[in-house]
Order: structure tokens, then sequence, then C-alpha cells
RNA sequence: GGGGAUGUAGCUCAGCUGGAAGAGCACCGCGUUCGCAUCGCGGGGGUCAGGGGUUCGAGUCCCCUCAUCUCCA
């Protein structure tokens, strides 16, 4: 080793993090590599990935051989979000200074070109020779049994024994070193290399790269992975038919070794987010240092949520846009932990995007985008916090009567302090989103202390729960992933036909129920289909998987209903459906899709296309597709936009619409690289990928964009076309729905019918007359109901009434009144009105109509005599032939018997008359 | 996917153990005032999220659906 003395003498140049990644892309170029653009961080076209977590998902298919593209040779710089995993729970992000939770990737990829000594070597003189990084500063790690990549660094590279080292034994369950991309498929060891820090940092008396990734002298700055093998089923490993490479270097890592600072978070990526951030708070750098865990966090954190909304994630509570909103709401924690409770999530995401937009200027482009997003989800915080501060309070309340004391700690509390349940912490935390740490914080104010194990083990108990729900789902999910691998590698992918035709001659492949493959099934049930080629198209693109039948060969009896089409894996076309009859691999079977389902789709999905379009020109570029939904009987668009269509906005997209449909412009489609697409002008907006070949579909004129659905041939062919809703879906996001072709028609005829049925119903003598018509009603029943209250219904004065009470026994006063009221309402106020008037004493009186009804109060004074308004109805319900019930006070019945009503107002006088004596 | 909470007037919410739907703000009218603010009086506005059920009777109890909030996966 050299002494530490004469390490610090060996100068590294300073380098920004800009000009870095400015480097790295010019030094791979320069040697024959294809500058690929970051891919989004939401994966294209990939389910079981919740984020882009390293820089080979956007190559997954070109490293299995899958997907061609015309380099071989590639340099990126990929944005990655990791909230989960082996190194870095949430949390903990900001405690410890080596990980983020958004980091930039520095890869440079081969694809069945160069390997293990190129790479080395291009690595090697990338950090020395072009960055100035002193030789002496470097270790490299090999994976045990790579004799090839040791031999390199070693008898090439020249690089002392002393610093190399060699770890890793997958077969004995160590992988590090060994790098797979799942569970089968390329795999193969790698070479790491470490930069030393300086030995004065050094843990022990090892002075190797730290394996476990926790001794401060030793930084992992790149892996070099290099792929050779395919890791089999039966755990087998043979090697692949072409080799790869595929490197990984943290921008951030290698910016705190160029800029010799101790921390990712000391680098130019981060310091202009304290600085902003010390602004707001009007700390010096001695008050930011002690503060340091809750700024990084911030900063961490503020990346994190701009890249994110940028990408198109919006905050929610699943999914990504769950992830989204606990990380900025992570950051506006420690936001008032630092004492900042107004919103400032759009100052720091601002600075990421002044920051970061010379090498992402999408950022720049959505700036007003992502800051509106961040503010929203803020504000929507600070009510959620509102709310559980009541909450809080509430639950303080029965334990201590003391005065708050701001700024009073957990930790000065008396041991005998009164403590509130976990349960109740979790509680707030569970249902109103109240985060424990703030309901710690507060109760300490209040001299209360929070029962911690408590709340933890209902989180624990919460979690178990959860997982059993879904636990079940999820290995089913991964067993039947790891079918279709298997049935995919020994039948290829699926040609599909379905472009040019809806029927074909095809051969069975595999069959599959219940998660098992058969050779033959026999008898009627679900199962699944895979053939040799297919007309069906599989959902794909916001277009539904098509439906059909599959006929015995040449047409003949139907062996199989097609009910849905599936891609679970690229390429592999699956048909589910029902099975009737016998169906053999390796048989010969006729492929027929629903004609006229397809074509409704067409419509649709041409239709869709057109919307986009005419949508753009009326409302502005921004309004793009965020997301669609093509089936048959309608099609759905979302798209970004703060505020709901105008009424003129939406009929000029339909015209628009119309217009083109009429001008029955040709459709066509084309196959072909990416770059060309893109030139001619395609709308490219999600992160498609950067191969070669896709395939446009042009309305002639018109439209033109990136699509793998089926369309119709020209846009005359749509019919018709009626937007039926312009709705909000989520903050800042929009959904119109709309029908084309019969659907069209069907809609606007039962409208029309519609229409015609309300105009009989009010009395219009044509639809045109409705509004003046429903006016007039409306008037008419105004007035009606104020008749109405105004009384004068006829019914006689209740003192009247009331003054001809009997007293059927000693200080009991009855008065029995029927009547055929106007409604209900009016009935039981004139009980009221008697009431009042009769005081002491029982009311009966009776609803005479169809169905009788009868209502009975009692006053309190006789109810403490024994009388019940309840029992008096029962008997008075004998002789209506119904039944009632209530409460002493008050009781109610409906009878059956209208007749019956003078029986029983009979009845309820012999009942009190017994009662009184 | 699994829990918890909420859904009552345009807005913010009351509505106890089932017994004729309320308040404040906002809105309209009249009055007070030189005018404004204020205040007083009067008025309009509710399928109590939707659908089933229990009950003589449901905003209130039970079940289902939907939406929103929230936690977990």
């Amino acid at each position: 080793m050299v002494p530490l003395a004469a390490m610090s003498d060996l100068p590294i140049p300073y380098l920004s993090a800009a000009e870095i990644r400015r480097r790295f892309v010019q030094f791979f170029v320069e040697r024959g590599h294809t500058h690929v653009p970051s891919a989004s961080l939401v994966p294209a076209g990939d389910q079981t990935l919740l984020f882009t977590n390293s820089g080979m998902v956007q190559f997954k298919d070109v490293l299995t051989g899958r997907e061609k593209r015309s380099y071989v040779r590639a340099v990126d710089y990929q944005r990655v979000l990791r909230v989960a995993g082996k190194h870095n729970d949430f949390e903990e992000v900001g405690r410890t200074t080596r990980h983020n939770t958004f980091f930039e990737m520095l890869g440079n990829w081969s694809f069945g070109d160069y390997f293990k000594r190129e790479a080395i070597q291009l690595a090697w003189e990338f950090l020395t020779k072009d960055l100035g990084i002193p030789p002496e500063r470097l270790a490299a790690t090999t994976y045990k049994d790579d004799e090839v990549a040791r031999a390199v660094w070693r008898d090439e590279i020249g690089l002392p024994l002393e610093r190399m080292a060699v770890w890793g034994d997958v077969d004995a369950g160590d992988d590090a070193n060994f790098w797979r991309m799942a569970e089968t498929g390329p795999c193969g060891p790698c070479s790491e290399i470490h930069f030393d820090r300086g030995a004065q940092l050094s843990e022990g008396p090892e002075c190797i790269p730290d394996h476990s990734e926790h001794c401060p002298r030793w930084l992992e700055i790149w892996n070099l992975v290099f792929m050779e093998y395919d890791q089999r089923p039966n755990g087998e490993r043979m090697p692949l038919p072409f080799q790869s490479i595929d490197t990984g270097m943290s921008l951030e890592r290698l910016a705190s070794v160029l800029q010799q600072v101790p921390s990712n978070f000391d680098t130019d990526l981060f310091t202009p987010i304290h600085a902003a951030m010390r602004e707001l708070l009007g700390h010096d750098p001695e008050a930011f240092e002690a503060e340091r865990f809750s700024y990084q966090v911030i900063a961490d954190h503020s990346r994190a949520v701009t890249f994110l909304v940028a990408d198109g994630v919006a905050p929610s509570n699943e999914g990504r846009g769950y992830v989204l909103r606990r990380i900025l709401r992570r950051a506006v924690r420690h936001g008032r932990l630092l004492g900042r409770k107004q919103p400032f999530m759009d100052v720091t995401a601002g600075v990421v995007i002044d920051t970061m937009s010379d090498a992402y200027p999408y950022l720049a482009e959505r700036r007003e985008r992502i800051l509106k997003v961040v503010r929203q989800e803020e504000t929507q915080f600070a009510r959620t916090l509102e709310t559980g501060t009541g909450q809080f309070e509430a639950a303080l309340a029965p334990l201590t009567t003391a005065e708050r004391v701001i700024g009073r700690r957990p930790e000065s509390l008396a041991a005998d302090a009164p403590v509130l349940a976990g349960e109740v912490a979790f509680r707030l935390h569970d249902t109103y989103g109240f985060p424990v740490d703030l309901t710690v914080d507060m109760a300490a104010e209040y001299g209360v202390r929070v029962d911690r194990d408590g709340f933890t083990a209902a989180m624990a108990e919460q979690k178990a729960r959860s997982r059993k729900g879904t636990k079940a789902d999820l290995a089913r999910n991964a067993e039947l992933g790891d079918m279709y691998q298997s049935i995919q590698r020994l039948v290829g992918e699926t040609k599909f036909v379905g472009y040019d035709g809806i029927e074909a001659e095809t051969r069975v492949l595999a069959i599959v129920r219940d998660g098992t493959e058969y050779q033959e099934l026999t008898g009627n049930g679900e199962a699944e289909v895979v053939l040799d080629a297919t007309p069906f198209y599989a959902e794909g693109g916001g277009q539904v998987g098509d439906r059909g039948e599959l006929l015995e060969a040449g047409g003949g009896s139907g062996l199989f209903t097609v009910e849905d089409t599936q891609m679970p894996i690229a390429g592999l076309f699956v048909h589910r459906g029902k099975l009737h009859g016998r169906l053999r691999v390796g048989e010969t079977v006729t492929a027929r899709v629903d004609a006229e389902r397809r074509a409704r789709t067409m419509r649709n999905h041409t239709a869709t296309h057109l919307l986009h379009r005419a949508l753009r020109n009326v409302v502005g570029p921004e309004a793009h597709q965020a997301g669609s939904l093509v089936a048959p009987d309608y099609l759905r668009f979302d798209y970004p936009l703060e505020r709901a269509l105008t009424v003129n906005e939406r009929q000029a997209i339909e015209d628009e619409v119309r217009r083109v449909v009429r001008e029955n412009r040709p459709v066509t489609t084309k196959v072909q690289p990416m770059a060309d697409a893109i030139a001619a002008g395609a709308d490219a907006f999600f992160d498609e990928k950067y191969g070669e070949k896709v395939r446009t579909v042009r309305v002639e004129g018109y439209s033109l964009e990136l699509c793998g659905g089926t369309h119709c041939s020209a846009s005359g062919q749509i019919g018709g076309f009626v937007i039926t809703a312009d709705r909000s879906i989520g903050a800042g996001i929009r959904r119109i729905e709309a029908v084309t072709g019969d659907g069209a028609d069907a809609l606007v005829r039962a409208r029309l019918t519609l229409l015609e049925r309300i105009a009989d119903a009010v009395g219009a003598t044509s639809p045109d007359s409705i509004p003046d018509r429903v006016a007039s009603l409306q008037e008419e029943l105004r007035e009606a109901r104020h008749r109405l209250r105004a009384g004068g219904t006829g019914l006689p004065k209740a003192a009247e009434v009331a003054a001809g009470a009997q007293e059927v026994a000693p200080g009991i006063k009855f008065v029995a009144y029927s009547d055929s009221f106007e409604s209900p309402e009016q009935w039981k106020g004139y009980v009221r009105e008697l009431r009042s008037a009769l005081g002491n004493g029982v009311i009966a009186v009776a609803m005479d109509a169809d169905v009788p009804q009868i209502f009975i109060t009692v006053s309190p004074e006789l109810v403490a005599r024994g009388v019940s308004a309840g029992e008096l109805v029962k008997v008075a319900m004998n002789s209506m032939d119904g039944r009632g019930g209530g409460r002493p006070e008050m009781a109610q019945g409906m009878g059956k018997r209208r007749d019956g009503i003078g029986a029983a107002m009979a009845a309820i006088a012999d009942t009190l008359r017994t009662a009184g004596t």
C-alpha cells in the first residue's frame, strides 16, 4: 500500500457532476458506443417491476437476445430509484451517506461484442487516464474462480495483489460478485472497482475492499458484470450464445471521489438543494451540520420526487403513486423537524430542476406540472396532519390536563408520565396517516409518553394480515411466470399474423390448465393455449385482447372459445378461454377471431389516435396521452390537464375528429427504425424502448404515432364519434370517454328516444318544448308546496279537536281523530299540533287511506302511571289487521283494513278505561 | 390485493340509545345606514353517496357497491 502521507500527495482533479457525466458519455462514444437516453423511472412494459432500479432495465430483452438493436455497444447515464432492497431501507435513507433513493447510474454496455478484457481496460483507462484518479487509490475484486478477470487485472493492468480481493461463491449461497437478472436466465460473475478513501478511515487491520460495505475506508464505485451463463431451471448453468457486458457506476459516488468530499451529500448534486433549504430556514453552516440528517433526507427525497413526477407518477394511495407520496411526506416531515411549517418542497424541487435540466431537458419542459403536483401534495399532507391533530388531541384528553410545553423532548419525560397506548398511536397512523414520530413528539409536549412497543406490535399485526391476503396470489404469479418462461424457451416467439387477417391455420404448441402443462386435454373447462402463429391480438398498448374460436383444421367444429388473449411475457401469446372437446399439442387448428368485436375495437383504436391529435390541436401539446383503453364498446383516453375542458373545447375536439372521419383519410402502418419514425414526426410519449424497429400508424396528412395495435384502413370506417365523458381521475389527470361506429349510433338513438319519452312524461308536445314545460311544472310544484305549508288544508283547528277530548278514566283525557290526510307529513304534523293543544293525555290519529295507519302519543305523566302507546297500538292493530309498535310515549302501526279504524279507536278507549280504574 | 375511517344544503360540519332533516358561512329579498362594514327579519336550496335488508317506522342498525382519505403489501 502507498503510505497515507504519500497518498494525499496524489492529487485528484476536481470535476463537477455535470462534467463527469459528459466525459463519461464522450469517452465511450469515442470508443464506438452509441449514446442511449436515460429511460423513464416507470419501466415500459414490465409489470413485475415498480421502478427502474438499475441500468439494465431498458436493456433486459437485448441481454437475453430477444431484442436486436442496431448497435452492439452502448453508453448511458440511467436515472434509477431504489426504495427497497438489501442496502436500502427507505427509512434509513439520509442516515447513511453512501445510499440514495434516487441516483444516476453510469454504464457502458456490450451486447455480444467486447467482453471482460476490454471492459476492465476501458474502465481502468477512464478512471485513471481520463478522470485522473491515481491508480494507487484503486482496488479490484473478482469472483472466486474467475481467473480470466483476475489475470487481466494482475498482468495487463498491473494491479498489485494486495489491492485485489476474491469473493463470492454462488453455489454456497454467497452471491457477492455474481450477478443474476432473475432466478433463471442470463447471469455471470462481476468485478468491482473500489476507491481507497484513506487508511486512517480503516475500521480494522484488513486493508481490502470491504465486502460488507460498512468500512468507511473503501467505497465501491464501479461494478463490471460479465454475462456469460444461462441459468436453467434445473440448476444447470450453460454458456450463453453471446456474452455481454453490463456496468454500473453511481455518478454520486464518483462525484464524491472527484470532488474529494466525505459523502454523496456533499457533492454539487446536493449542495445547491442544501443551500436553498438553509436559506429558507436561515441556518448557518453550523446549524446545517447539526441537522445534517434531516437536510440529507430532504435533498435526497426532493430529487426522487422531482424525477418521479416528471416521469408521470402522481401521488396516490397505491402502487407507484403511494411510494411517491411516502417519499414526499417523509421529506415534509423532516422539514417540520427543522422548524419549517410552510410548504417548501416546490423550492427544493425547483432547485433540482435547475441543476439537472442540462442532462434531463424534459425536467425543464415539465417544470410547471412538477411544481404544481408537489405543491398540491404538500397541502394535502397539511390537511391530513390537521385532521390527525384533532384526533390526537381527542385521544390525549383523558390522559392529562397538563399544559403544553413547546419543545419538550420525549427523552426528558418523567418515569411516571402517563402513557398513550400503542394501539391509539397506531390508529392515528393507520387511519388518519398521522406519523408516529409526530405523535411521540407532540405527546411529549403534553408530558405524555407513547407506548412504542405497542405501536410496533400493532404494525406487525397489520403487516401479517396484509401478507396473508396476498401471499397466495404472489406465489401463484411467480410460479406462472416461471412456467411461461419455460414454455417460451421451448416454443419461441409467437408469430402474430393478425394485422393482415383474422383467421389462420396454425399449430397448438402448449396447453395449460391450473398452472400445469398438458400434452392433451379433453372435456369442458378453463384452459390456456399457446399457438405457433396467431391472428389474435394480445392485450397491449391499451387495446384489449381478441376473442374468438379455435376450430378443427379447415374450419370444422369448435374446440375452444377464446375469451381473452394476453401476453404474460414479451413475445408469448396466451389464449385464455373454455375448452369444449379435445385439444392436442402438435395438432393443426383454425384460429378465427371474432370479426365484429375486432372491427369495433379497430374503430375505437383509430379514433383514439384522432382524438389524441385533435385534443392536442385544441388544448395544446401538453395534453398528451397518459394511458388509454381501447375496448370494443368504448374508448378511454387519459391526459394531463389541470382543469376541465370547456364546452367549446369539447365540441371543437368532436368536430375535428368527425371532420377527419368524413375526409376518409387512408390509415397506413409501417415498421421502421425508431430514429426514422421520430424524424418523420411520430409522437412518442412513453419511454419507448430505443430499439431498432418500431411500428408506426399514420392517418394520412393528420397524425403519426408509434403503435402496435390494429387499425381501420381508412378513417371513414370509424363512422361516428361521440365524447360521452370528460372527468378528473386524479390530481391533474383527466379522462375522456367516447364511442364510435354503431356504438355512437346506438347512443344517439337512445338519447333521442329518451327525450321523446321525457316529452311524453311531462306532457310536452315536442322535445324542443321540454324546458318550458318543466319550468312551468316546477312553478306549479312550488306553489302547491307553499299552499300545503301555509295550512288551509281543511283540517279542523287542533285546539277545537283537543277541547273535545273525553275523559275516559279519572285523569285520562283521550282524543281520537281520523282523516284522509294529504301526506304523511301533514298527518304527523297534525298529531304534533294536537299534542301541544291537549297537553296531558292520550292522542290517537288515524290516517284513513288504502293502507290505514294509526299514530298514538301518551303524555309523560300518563306514561308514569303505566299507560303505554306501544301497548295501545297493539290493541288497535287487532281491529285493523296490522302490526305496529314503538315506545311508551309514542307508537305507530300500519293496518290492512281501512274499515277497522272506528273499532280500533273504541278498543283504545276501552283499554284506557280499564287501565285507569 | 388486505385492513381502518369518512360520505348529510354551494362550502365547513352537528344530528345522543331508530320516532316529522339542523347550524355557521355563502346565496336571494326586505329592513337598519348618507354610503360601506355591521346588524335585524324573511326566503330559496337536501334522492342524508347508491342499492338491498331488518323494523309499524332507518340519516341512525345489518349486508353489498361506489367515491374520497389513510395504513400495509
